[in-house]
DNA sequence: TTGTAAGCGTTATCAT
DNA sequence: ATGATAACGCTTACAA
């Protein structure tokens, strides 16, 4: 335990309150200026830290932040939710950096939406972060949790909703975007090859890919798209094979995910091409497996730590203020990452 | 904010000391037992919820604890650490469960040790956890927090030093075992495999199945033993097919871990050989990754659920009695999971 | 057996 | 401008 406010009033010949003020930085000259030098420099010199457990009786808080997960912890590195992990090691970081420790909640993917929120009600925090959730779910608990007046955002979840605080990033504008690289690229003919072990964002990204090749070429993208039944490694091979086959004169493949991009680089080189070289190949997702790949893989960012800087800042706010607080939510476009491929 | 117990007190017709009592169950006979009943009813009745802010004012406690680890959170799921967010979710919920909330540290892994030790004693915490760190670095933080009387306890790592709590499985027993069990069962050549990305623990492997080799067989197993140069998918499809046709007679397998068991399982029946008709398959590791094999692997566990269990609890322990506390430390035995290899 | 009251460290509302 | 002082909710030593 270091030294309270009390002592260092005590050692400044000074009161708690004006401690106080001066080390929360909410004097407004209320305290002479030789004195609030002199608090600072004992604050300093004696280490001061502020204790989060008075802090908060005495402000009504708890500096908790509760982060809801879908399911267990585990299981996203288990369906290649990498990106998931960097989201919630962020989101620690940025939290602990605001003073708020953490409360991992791992709600049981089975149950019943109002249970959930019944549950998370009755948690003590200040406010809540739901991670990758599904639109559906993730709207209910941010409707029931507005109602009690908590603080809530969504970190990677697209709503269409406009009274709720939510960021994610933009997988159709993303593709289309791709899309458009390919082709504007020279490549006439873009195979898009569905590879992520999680299907959830497929619709997303294929309709930006078809308005890409649609709006670039005129016409329709469908026969281009291929997805593999399973989602291990060699069904990823095999997929690929298949697409380059039917597909001979194409000359550019773009990946729904960077999670099999060395598969899908493995079955390309068996066929005779050679990524980067004389085809490109552009992924989506985490950066770190794309540079995993050999050669490393171009791809689109999911820009999981501006989200995070953006639904923090929102929470914190609105924990801050709740009243004056107006739901925002921000999507964010495409960031080509480009690498070797 | 719910009811407080000055509130129930009233509610009561009894003191807020009557109440703080029975609600923390320390009251030994203290309170009469129809009191003592009705208190428990309100409470129950209005949903209360002790304010941990005010008992750890009251307590000179935090109610946090802190869970470090070395480098950033997202890197274990490249090194395909996938037990690590399994240890990281348990943790997580047993301390939930116990009323502690947690802050997350993630230690930049270049840095010196002794400004590591600094740093962590300048944070507010009950106790700390060390998730799954290298041994010598655990060592030191270990020693630093415990001349500082911080509680610790380092889980997921094997120490020489019964100064410290610490625990982890017991990797050179589960490799002689899983020598053994191979063995006895009829082959009398057995492969061992290194797939692992990390590799970390390769040394106790290794000397687990040499043992067992010489013990059951009287002979040196250190020819059937075979490591891939890089470590992806495709380095470890290379590497079973070179261990098959080195040794065409073998028809036992033991890998290092699961992470690419998926890669042998194929190579193997690429080589003509089927896992689990023809060949036993033996892996060690994540069990969610040996049931995503086809067929299902069999595998030796790291028993993460009962190391947090055992760690939780000698932590939790000493937060409550530093002064009675004796370190403590426990190397768990094999596990075997059989499944379909 | 039961109740009173003094802390715990901080914030915020008062007088001065 | 500055400094007492009363909350905040809970624990616990002590008095009754």
């Amino acid at each position: 335990m270091g030294i309270t406010i009390r002592q260092l009033a005590r050692l400044c010949g000074a009161s708690t309150a004006a401690v106080s003020l001066v080390l929360s930085n909410k004097d407004q000259g209320r305290v002479g200026a030789q004195r609030r030098e002199k608090i600072l420099r004992l604050a300093e010199q004696y280490g001061y830290q502020s204790n989060s457990a008075a802090k908060g009786l005495a402000e009504g808080r708890t500096y908790r932040v509760a982060l809801a997960i879908e399911g267990v912890l585990s299981d996203h590195a288990i369906i290649g939710q990498f990106s998931f992990y960097e989201r919630l090691g962020f989101l620690a970081k940025a939290l602990h950096d605001a003073g708020y420790s953490i409360e991992i909640l791992q709600v049981d993917t089975g149950r019943k939406t109002a249970d959930v929120c019944r549950d998370l009600a009755r948690i003590a925090a200040d406010g809540f972060v739901l991670l990758n959730w599904e639109p559906e779910a993730a709207a209910a608990i941010l409707l029931s949790l507005r109602e009690k007046r908590r603080p809530a955002v969504a970190s990677g979840t697209l709503l269409r909703d406009d009274q709720y605080t939510w960021t994610d990033v933009d997988r159709a504008a993303a593709f289309e975007d791709a899309t458009r690289r390919l082709i504007r690229d020279g490549r006439r003919q873009v195979v898009f090859l569905d590879c992520e072990v999680h299907h959830t964002h497929l619709p997303e990204k294929q309709a930006g890919f078809l308005k890409g090749v649609r709006d670039e070429l005129g016409r329709d993208g469908k026969r281009w798209m291929f997805a593999s039944g399973g989602s291990s490694y060699d069904d990823v091979v095999s997929l690929t094979q298949k697409a380059v086959r039917r597909m001979p004169e194409a000359r550019a493949f773009l990946l729904t995910d960077n999670f099999y991009a060395a598969a899908v680089e493995h079955a390309l080189r068996r066929e005779g091409l050679h990524p980067g070289a004389d085809c490109r190949v552009i992924g989506f997702g985490d950066t770190a497996l794309a540079d995993r790949c050999t050669p490393r893989l171009s791809h689109y960012s999911l820009q999981v730590e501006r989200q995070v800087e953006f639904g923090i800042g929102a929470l914190l706010e609105e924990i801050q203020n709740p009243d004056a607080f107006q739901p925002r939510h921000q999507l964010f476009g495409p960031e080509f990452i480009e690498r070797d491929t």
